[in-house]
RNA sequence: GGCUCGUUGGUCAAGCGGUUAAGACACCGGCCUCUCACGCCGGUAACGCGGGUUCGAUUCCCGCACGAGUCACCA
C-alpha cells in the first residue's frame, strides 16, 4: 500500500466533454497533482448500446487541450491497467459471485417486462424494485441458472439501520438502509454497472480520493456497503458542487444542453480559448485563500486547496467567460494572438494581403470571442455598401457638406506621403486637422468611414489606412467623395 | 412523493460570534479618445423567514420556506 494519492478521471465516451465533466476532471487533476500524487484516466464504456465512436479521442484531445495530463490510461498505461472497463469485464464477475457467497448479493431472474410493469403500475415515484428474487432458494436459483434464464446479480441492501460516511466536502452524511434499491452490479449482458464497476475499478487501482459531483451523493452509502462487504477501505469522498445553467424562466437546473454550449468543443468552437475555459471553471465551486482569479493551470496546482470547495451549486455564467476570454487574449504578446486568430482572419480575408500582426493589434483588444472577428474585419476585403448619412456626425462635427471638404483635403494631403504608415498617416493627418483649425475627429470621422463604410470599426481612421495600404485608402477615400457629391 | 444536500447583491463568491459585510463579472455614471473598445475613477445592489443559544448572530442549534440532486439492466 502506498501513501500516495490517486486520483482519477472516469468518463464515458459520450462524444462530447460536458463542462461539468471537465471540472471534476481539472479538480481531481488539481487534487492530485496538489498533493504530489497521480491522475489516472479510467474510460468507463460498460454501456455498450451508448457507445460513440471516436468518443474515446475527443476524451484525449480535450485533456491534452486542457493540459490536464494523465500519468495512467489507456493510451500510455500504467500499472493498474486495462484502464478501459469494457477490457476489464472479466475481473468483475467473480467478484460479484464473491458477494452472492457471502450473502450480499443475489441473482434477480426478473424479466425487463416484470420491472416495467411494476414501476407502471405503482402510483409512487421511485418505488424501485420489490426484492422479488431476494428469497429464491438455492435450488430454485440454480435451476434457473441451469436453464438458461437471462439473469442479473443484485445488490443486497440492509433492510434496517443507516448508513453514514464523511464527505471532505459536504461533511457527515446519513442515509437509512431502507432508502436504498437492492441495485443491479451485474447486467444481463455481464457488463458491470456504474455503480459495481466503479467500486471495484477504484479499489484494485487503489484510488485514495474519488472525486465526483455532488449527484452521487446520495448513492455513496451503496457503494460504501459494498467496501465493507468486501472488507476494503474506504476512499476519500470529495463530492463537488453541481454546475448550473439558467432556465429561460429564470430558473436553474443541471447544466445541459438545452443551455447552450456547454461542451468543452462547443465552447472552443464558440471562440473560447482553453486556459480561460479552464480558468473560468476552476472559479466554479473553488475560491482560493486570496481570492486570486487568474490562473494558470500551474498556478492552479499551487494554490489548490480542498478546502476551498464550495458546498453549493454554481450557476454557469458566459458573460464571466467572456471577460476571462478577454482577459486571456489581451495578456498575449500580439504576435501569439494573430497566430490564434488566423484561422478567424482567413474567414473574412484574404490573409496573403493583409497585415496579420496589424490586424491583430488592431482586434486585440476588442475581441470577446474569437469567433466574433470575421464580421469585425469584413470591410477590410471588401468596402461595403453604405449610406452617405454616416458621414454625419454631431460629436465629431461633421455633416454631409464638411465632410467632403475634409475628404478632399485628407486626400490631397495623404497622396504626399512617400512613406506609408501608421505615423506618417497620423501625422498627416493631425497636421490636416491643425492646419484646418478643426478638432482632430472633424477629419479623422469622414476619413474613417470612407475608409470603412462602418460607423464601428476595430482601430481608428489611421490604423484602417494603414492596414488598406495607400493604393486601396485612396481609392475609398475618392469613392466616399463622390458619394458626398 | 420519499430521501439527501444547499440558501451572502442579477451571477461567481470572501466571511468561519463583534466587520462601515471584501473582491470579480454584469449594470450605471465620469474621464481618456479619430468610432468602438482598452485603460482609469466612481456608483447602485446581498446575509430567505421564524424561533432559540449568547452580552452579541450573516456566522452555532431547531423549525419553516424556497431551490437543487437522486430514486434505471445510464453513467
Amino acid at each position: 500500500m502506498s501513501e500516495t494519492v490517486r486520483t482519477r478521471f472516469a468518463p464515458s465516451p459520450t462524444g462530447f466533454m460536458h463542462v461539468g465533466n471537465l471540472r471534476t476532471a481539472l479538480y481531481e487533476y488539481l487534487i492530485a497533482k496538489s498533493l504530489g500524487g497521480t491522475f489516472v484516466l479510467r474510460i468507463e464504456d460498460t454501456d455498450q448500446e451508448r457507445k460513440v465512436e471516436g468518443a474515446v479521442d475527443i476524451i484525449y484531445n480535450t485533456l491534452k487541450k486542457a493540459k490536464l495530463y494523465h500519468d495512467e490510461g489507456p493510451d500510455i498505461g500504467g500499472q493498474y491497467g486495462p484502464y478501459v472497463q469494457s477490457e476489464r469485464k472479466d475481473i468483475y464477475m467473480p467478484y460479484a459471485k464473491q458477494l452472492i457467497e457471502n450473502d450480499k448479493a443475489y441473482y434477480c431472474f426478473c424479466s425487463k417486462e416484470r420491472l416495467d410493469s411494476l414501476r407502471n403500475n405503482s402510483d409512487e415515484i421511485g418505488a424501485g424494485y420489490d426484492r422479488h428474487c431476494r428469497n429464491l432458494s438455492k435450488e430454485e436459483v440454480q435451476e434457473k441458472l441451469d436453464s438458461g434464464v437471462p439473469f442479473v446479480i443484485r445488490q443486497k441492501m440492509p433492510l434496517t439501520g443507516t448508513t453514514t460516511f464523511k464527505d471532505a466536502v459536504f461533511g457527515e452524511i446519513s442515509v437509512d438502509n431502507s432508502e436504498l434499491q437492492d441495485q443491479i452490479l451485474i447486467k444481463a449482458d455481464g457488463y458491470p454497472t456504474y455503480n459495481f464497476a466503479n467500486v471495484i475499478d477504484d479499489h484494485t487501482m487503489n484510488i485514495t480520493h474519488v472525486v465526483r459531483g455532488s449527484e452521487y451523493l446520495s448513492s455513496t452509502p451503496k457503494y460504501n456497503l459494498l467496501y465493507e462487504a468486501f472488507g476494503w477501505e474506504i476512499p476519500t469522498y470529495i463530492h463537488l458542487p453541481l454546475i448550473m445553467g439558467k432556465n429561460d424562466d429564470g430558473s436553474v437546473s443541471k447544466l445541459s444542453k438545452r443551455h447552450g454550449a456547454t461542451s468543452f468543443e462547443d465552447l472552443v468552437n464558440e471562440g473560447f480559448l482553453p486556459e480561460a475555459i479552464i480558468n473560468y471553471i476552476a472559479l466554479l465551486g473553488w475560491c482560493p485563500k486570496d481570492n486570486r482569479e487568474m490562473f494558470t493551470i500551474e498556478e492552479l496546482v499551487e494554490n489548490f486547496s480542498i478546502d476551498g470547495i464550495s458546498k453549493s451549486p454554481a450557476v454557469f455564467d458566459y458573460e464571466k467567460l467572456e471577460w476571462f476570454n478577454s482577459e486571456y487574449i489581451k495578456a498575449m504578446p500580439v504576435e501569439q494572438f494573430a497566430e490564434v486568430a488566423k484561422p478567424y482572419f482567413r474567414k473574412a480575408l484574404d490573409t496573403e494581403r493583409f497585415d496579420c500582426v496589424k490586424l491583430a493589434s488592431i482586434l486585440q483588444q476588442r475581441t470577446v470571442r474569437l469567433s466574433e472577428i470575421p464580421e469585425k474585419i469584413a470591410f477590410f476585403e471588401k468596402l461595403p455598401e453604405y449610406e452617405k448619412e454616416l458621414f454625419v456626425n454631431k460629436k465629431s462635427k461633421t455633416n454631409l457638406d464638411n465632410s467632403g471638404e475634409m475628404l478632399s483635403s485628407a486626400i490631397n494631403a495623404l497622396s504626399g506621403i512617400s512613406d506609408w504608415n501608421h505615423d506618417t498617416i497620423h501625422d498627416c493627418l493631425i497636421d490636416l486637422a491643425a492646419r484646418l483649425g478643426v478638432k482632430n475627429g472633424t477629419v479623422m470621422w469622414p476619413v474613417r468611414i470612407a475608409a470603412s463604410g462602418m460607423t464601428v470599426t476595430p482601430g481608428g481612421a489611421v490604423e484602417i489606412l494603414d492596414i488598406l495600404g495607400k493604393e486601396e485608402s485612396m481609392r475609398r477615400l475618392e469613392l466616399g467623395l463622390k458619394k458626398l457629391g
